[in-house]
DNA sequence: AAGTCTCACCCGACACGGTT
DNA sequence: AACCGTGTCGGGTGAGACTT
């Protein structure tokens, strides 16, 4: 059904439009913003936008790049985006919130682009009354880690923009990286594929050189980062899940083993719920144990997770996995002998 | 290098239909 | 009748392509 236009269509075309002017430096046109409006159901002539350009710049800090034709428009540089209240209690709330957890995992490009709706999440979530319950939210939330808490390490600013940048737009990085345990600067030509956050600290995945495997740059030990102009190799298979499926995180080889162990009946409580894989059995064992046999990638954090139940759980298989855990007793047992 | 042509763009003027 | 929002038209303009 095709309505005549209204006060009301108007009124949403230019609120519309007010939020398809990007902010300074970038810019768009008449002749853009009314294709856009087109396909969001507003058919008007781009005449019409001009005007309604020109009489909104009167009102919103608007500014027209009249230095070539067509003209761009931008929001100032300046301006608090949309001085209508567009930003609702439930926006700001996520705004906040993606500030808080996911700010080490967006392009920097994106985050400087955020940062003034996040500046005004924090001035919404501020004027609220005492006590709202939007407000009492973002103290209602946290996200940890079922590990021991660790401060995260600080990460170069450079180093983030340069590498997320070129992750966005998949350019080829020089990175000087600094290994663990070597005061020596490495100088690296990475292809980044892939960031990943795991706890506090973030990795970079990366191929170096013409090497087709992936592997792990902890971006904090990342000196310098510059990025190139030529564009990234893609391994074809590399898939983010995948690779991380395969255990890499826990910084073994990933293979998989079939995993057997003897858990006292409370220790293995969580596995029924969240079980360590798809193939997981649990069978009784007597009365007060259990057989856990699940297929799962043989990595240090494994071991880890095995050795934090204590005597509550015994490997039976793999027996490398075994052999390395009774050995690791039997000096842990030395270590703590009375003398 | 200078002149001409073409094109896209901006913007003022006007007409039209609907609302107040 | 006055007003408003919009589409249409055409003049002025500047950039780039083309010609001389």
């Amino acid at each position: 059904m095709a309505a005549e236009p209204t006060k009301h269509d108007t009124l949403l075309r230019q609120w519309q439009m007010l939020r398809l002017i990007p902010r300074y430096p970038a810019k768009i046109t008449a002749g853009d913003i009314c294709d856009r409006l087109a396909t969001d159901g507003f058919k008007v002539t781009k005449r019409t936008v001009e005007r309604d350009l020109a009489s909104l710049s009167e009102v919103f800090p608007l500014l027209s790049d009249e230095r070539e034709k067509p003209f761009g428009w931008s929001w100032k540089k300046e301006a608090v985006p949309l001085d209508v209240p567009s930003l609702g209690n439930g926006e700001a709330l996520a705004f906040k919130l993606i500030e808080q957890y996911l700010a080490g995992l967006l392009p920097h490009a994106t985050l400087a682009q955020l940062a003034p709706y996040f500046r005004m999440a924090g001035q919404r979530l501020n004027t609220l009354p005492k006590g709202s319950s939007f407000q009492a939210w973002s103290d209602k939330i946290r996200v940890v880690q079922p590990a021991q808490p660790l401060l995260p390490p600080k990460i170069d600013a450079r180093v983030q923009q340069m590498v997320s940048d070129a992750l966005l737009f998949d350019r080829q990085l020089v990175v000087r990286y600094q290994k663990r345990g070597e005061d020596e600067l490495r100088e690296y030509l990475a292809h980044p594929l892939a960031l990943i956050q795991r706890g506090a600290i973030t990795y970079l995945v990366a191929t170096l050189f013409d090497y087709a495997d992936p592997l792990l740059l902890a971006m904090h030990r990342i000196r310098s980062a510059d990025i190139l102009d030529e564009r990234v190799h893609r391994p074809k298979d590399f898939d983010i899940d995948r690779y991380i499926a395969k255990g890499a995180l826990g910084f073994g080889d990933g293979k998989l083993v079939k995993l057997e162990a003897i858990f006292y009946e409370p220790a293995a409580e969580h596995l029924y719920e969240t079980p360590l894989s798809e193939d997981q059995v649990i069978t009784p064992v007597d009365d007060t144990r259990v057989r856990v046999t699940a297929t799962v990638a043989n990595t240090p954090q494994l071991e880890w997770w095995l050795m934090g139940f204590g005597d509550a759980v015994e490997v039976v298989k793999p027996a490398s996995l075994m052999e390395g855990i009774r050995e690791m007793v039997q000096n842990m047992a030395a270590q703590y002998q009375l003398r």
